[in-house]
This record gives structure tokens, sequence and C-alpha cells, in this order.
DNA sequence: TTTATTAGTGAACAGTGTTTACTTTCTGAA
DNA sequence: TTCAGAAAGTAAACACTGTTCACTAATAAA
């Protein structure tokens, strides 16, 4: 897997960046960012707190990392739903779905996924490569998917893929955002509501889908 | 205004309380939680830090009385929408598309008002009194407008109400999370789209409710 | 006027991320 | 094999953070 034209200390390096990260991930999966402290982390591993510094610029580098090996989860996932041979419009909806549920389970993960982000204020000059990023490859995936769609004749023709996109995105970002910050979403006290979560999703999902649709009734 | 039944002393405190949520908004404003600190609001006010804890028990207190407040000023807005007399339709649309609106005038606030609620882990009881809170009210609104838009035909007859007024807010939540956290959504990069962010906010609401819609073509 | 309550404070506690100067260990070339 | 230089690792400090505690000064009630 790992290519292995490294030198004996490169590799060793390598390990150790690996050992931080990890340890780093338990915790950031139980505590979130703030759980996790730099001091904390170097005494899982026995070092200093110092030492970290030495693999990483920064504890918001160390996070960044967590975070698009997360996305990378996400992406996968989305994937795999969207190469399936199902009908489009089950795939279009079990596709959207899917980004939430995973996205759910590791909820600080998801969480610090956007709160990271600068909060837009003043010219903030582009994001260093979104196209890049998981993130973005995880937005194409969905737009070709709505390509696809307009093409065939499932959606309306006069939407801008690129635009429907994000918009969709936004919706299932929203709905992932609820579950993750509100404890027993979509009920507001527990043992409340009817409908379970992943019930929920899916109808969240659906209806997403339906405001593309050409014509339904 | 106010009520008039308080001691002298009383006056004196809720004056000075005042004045510490007043210096605490400019600065939460521009800076968020992370940059409000006790001690500069401290001596913002000629105070010490530790007087502080005489009027607040603590930061997180005194940030929630913030946030509340700014859910007051999207209540009102999103009330003084729903209470016109427009077609339905349209009513719906500009409903929801205030709430995003007036939700990323203070980007900060609207990101506070959600990251501060606990990430779910482990069985969290009953949040206070939700049912209670401006956001509980803001829902309420949401949920009335839906059944209207069942009642009058508009919207499918099988939808319940209250799980479409949870998806919807959803939506609607994705894309001021969006807004917030993406320097320039919908663009990724400066100049790169063509349509506005109003606009956009528009097409997204509208898109919405047609996802609610009995049949359209 | 005396007493009890409240307002306000300086100093400390227990944390945090990060940097600096320093030592130890390892590596690659003469 | 020796030796210079780079890299790994660290203790201690810096500059912060929210919060508490013992204490004094001011005010309200008796």
């Amino acid at each position: 897997m790992t290519a292995n034209v490294s030198s004996p200390a490169e590799r060793r390096r390598h390990k150790i960046r690996a050992r931080i990260l990890s340890a780093a991930e338990h915790v950031f999966a139980r505590e979130g960012a703030d759980g996790l402290s730099i001091r904390k982390l170097a005494e899982n591993i026995d070092y200093s707190p110092a030492a970290i510094y030495k693999y990483f610029k920064s504890k918001d580098e160390l996070v960044d990392e967590l975070k698009e090996t997360f996305f990378e989860l996400i992406l996968e996932n989305v994937h795999r739903i969207a190469d399936q041979s199902t009908p489009f419009a089950e795939r279009a909806r079990d596709c959207v779905a899917t980004y939430v549920q995973v996205a759910t389970e590791k909820p600080h993960h998801y969480a610090a996924a956007f709160a990271g982000e600068t909060v837009s204020d003043g010219p903030v000059e582009n994001e260093p490569g979104f196209e890049l990023s998981k993130k973005g490859a995880a937005f194409n995936v969905l737009r070709g998917m709505i390509e696809e769609g307009v093409e065939i004749g499932a959606f309306r023709p006069e939407i801008d893929p690129s635009l429907a996109a994000k918009s969709i995105w936004a919706s299932m970002h929203g709905l992932a955002m609820m579950i993750v910050h509100i404890p027993n979403f979509p009920a507001f006290k527990p043992g409340q509501e009817t409908m379970s979560r992943d019930e929920f999703i899916l109808f969240h999902a659906d209806q997403v889908v339906r405001g593309m649709e050409a014509h339904h009734g």
C-alpha cells in the first residue's frame, strides 16, 4: 500500500506521526477538539508536549489531518452508492442519505470539519484548494449525479447542476448538523417522536431530490 | 417597556448587567466566542474579571443570553413575513429565506447558537426547555405555516407538519451554516459564480418548498 | 448606629497552545 | 572510523484562558 521508497529514518518518522494521529483520533472521536489537548496527547504516547511540534506545525494542522481523513471516509461511502446500478431516483436518494448517515457516525468530526472554517469576516482569500480536497471531491460526485438526472430527464432541465448540487449539499449538511448538535433529533425529547433517525434521513433525502424532479404527483 | 417595580439597587444592578451584555455583544459580533475573553471584557467596562461573576454564573451563561437575544431577532423577522397576506407559496418561500438572511447577518452568533449545543454523546437528558426557547418558537411558526399549506391543498396531504417542519428547518439551517462557514458561498472562489448570495437563498428556499408541493411541472 | 447583605477586587489555581534554548541521538560523508 | 551537522526530544518558560477564594469597601435594612 504505502510507497516503500523511504529511508529507515523517514519510515520511523512516519510511524511516530501515525501514532500521534492515531492517539489523537481516539480522543477526538470521544471528546472533540476541545477535549483533545496537546499535553494529554503527549502523555498518552509518552512524549513531551514539545515533541508533537516536531511532527505538526500546530494543533490546528493536526486536527485538519483528522478531518481530511474523515472526509475521505465519507467520500468512499458516497462513491460506493453513487457507482451502483440501481434506478436513478433511488440511487440519488441513497447517495445523499448516506452522506448524512456516515457524517453523523462521528459527530465531533463532522461538526469540527465545518466549525473550523473561517467564519467569513473580511475579504478572505481563496480556500487553499477546495477543488482538490476530499470535501471538493464529494461535491463533484453530487454534481455528476445531478448532471445525469438532468440528462435523462428526471430533473427539471433549467437547473444548473453546480448550483443545484450546492443547494442539495446545504440541505444534507443541515440535517447532519441538527443530528449532531441536537441530542435526540428528529425528536426534541427522548421517546417523543414516532419516526426513527434513519427513517427521517431517508424522508429528508426524498424531500430534497423531489424538489429537483421534473414532474410528480 | 421595562417593569418599574424594582428597587434602586435592583435597577442599578440590571443596568450594569446590560452594560456587560452590550460590551460582550460588540466583541462577540466581530470575533465570536473565542475572541470574547472575560478579562478583555472586564477591561472594556472598567471592572475586574471577577466582578463579571457577580452577574453571570459563567461565560457560557453570558454567551447563552447573547444567543437567545439573537434568536429573538430571527423570530421577529420570520414572524413579520409569516403574518403577511401575500399568496401562500410566495409567503412560505420568503419566510424560510428570511430565516437564512437574518441568520447569516451575524455569522458568529448563528454558528455559536448551534455549536454550543452538546454534541450528542451518551444518554443526554432533555434540553432544558426547547419548546419555550426562541428557537422553539421559530420552529412553531414554521410548523404552523406547513399546516396551512396542507389544509389549503398546496402541500401533499400525507405529510406530517411536525416532521416536514424539521426537514425544512434542517435545509435552511444547512444553507445558513454553509454561508457562515465557507467564505464566498455559494461560490467557492471570489468572483467565480454568476448567482448572488441573496438570489441563491431564494433559489434554495424555492427548492425546499417545492419538495413539499402536491403537484407541479 | 449597628448589622447583614451586596459589590467589587487581587491573587491564585489549573488549565491551554506554543516557543526557546538546550541536550541527546542518529546519519551521511571524509 | 571519526566527526560535523542534522534531526529528535525535552524542561522550562511565555502568554494566555475561565474560574474561585479570601478579603475589603460600600450600601441597605433593623
